[in-house]
DNA sequence: TATTGTTATACTCTATAACTATA
DNA sequence: TATAGTTATAGAGTATAACAATA
């Protein structure tokens, strides 16, 4: 581990883009998310959304919608639009809740989990590419860093 | 550090998209987003390709567009309409380039120098708060970890 | 012919809110 | 009244390419 007393991202007197955390994150979230769209959407025609449900119903077998909202980030038109284009293309079902018929309770199809088999293998592959050139130790405190901002970062938003 | 044997970011037979790395990165990068256009969109009514200009004229001092597109990530377009509305908001100066008229040279103006100081404080207020959960090695980690993906990532996105 | 930068167009995405049906 | 989910609408952002001026 490095230890010189060089401290890791701060700024000189004139504010520099370059080394912006927010910045940096950005772009290399935005360049990793134009590889995987390359995927996703142009080999497989799913948008990002359509992916994330997918990928949501995939895991937990049958799900409300208001499940999904929260474990893929996306709000509550996003997801309808992605639910409804996918069950248009047969990939995802919706029945009504017998126990709260507010709620639709998605499924996902035989069709949706070929679909699903046939990119997480790819995406995960591309994963472990861009992971390879850090160490098991960087990958380690990566993931602990990525939870604990995420939880800064909400908290600064909320704050406003 | 730590040093036990279980593996950082790895995956179970099932896809989970929460433990999935591109998707952690565009949460993570998602909420900042968020909580700095609450700053330079609503507080100053500049869009983040906006402040991105604005920011690189700023430490560049005279900057042709050409150059302002490699070092904000933005493209042609992007960078030709945020150049335009910030000069129509008089925050920079364009003028014709004696060497080769088809360039125009770019300066901010003591206004937008104004704006940008005014900015500036801020969203770096934020990205230290940000990163005050993170040690001195863990930071340098994250920076050194961002480049070495930000390489990776622009290398996967042009294999495709 | 190639490059810088602008404009046009259509398309997609987003944000706000109104709306339906349930509870 | 409140919630789950859908639809409507307008605005913002994006992608593609055509274009003018210059090299």
């Amino acid at each position: 581990m490095d230890s010189s007393d060089k401290p890791a991202i701060t700024h000189p007197a004139v504010f520099q883009l370059a080394k912006f955390f927010p910045y940096r994150l950005n772009r290399l979230s935005a360049t990793i998310s134009e590889g995987l769209q390359q995927v996703y959407a142009q080999r497989f025609e799913l948008s990002r959304d359509e992916w994330r449900i997918l990928s949501g119903v995939n895991e937990h077998g049958r799900a409300k919608t208001t499940d999904l909202i929260a474990s893929t980030g996306l709000d509550k038109m996003q997801a309808s639009r992605a639910v409804a284009r996918l069950e248009e293309a047969s990939y995802i079902s919706r029945e009504a809740d017998p126990e709260d018929r507010r709620n639709r309770i998605l499924a996902i199809t035989p069709a949706g989990r070929r679909l699903h088999a046939q990119i997480a293998p790819i995406v995960l592959a591309r994963e472990a590419f861009l992971l390879e050139v850090l160490s098991d130790d960087e990958r380690r405190v990566l993931d602990k860093a990525l939870d604990a901002l995420q939880q800064r970062a909400e908290q600064l938003r909320r704050q406003g």
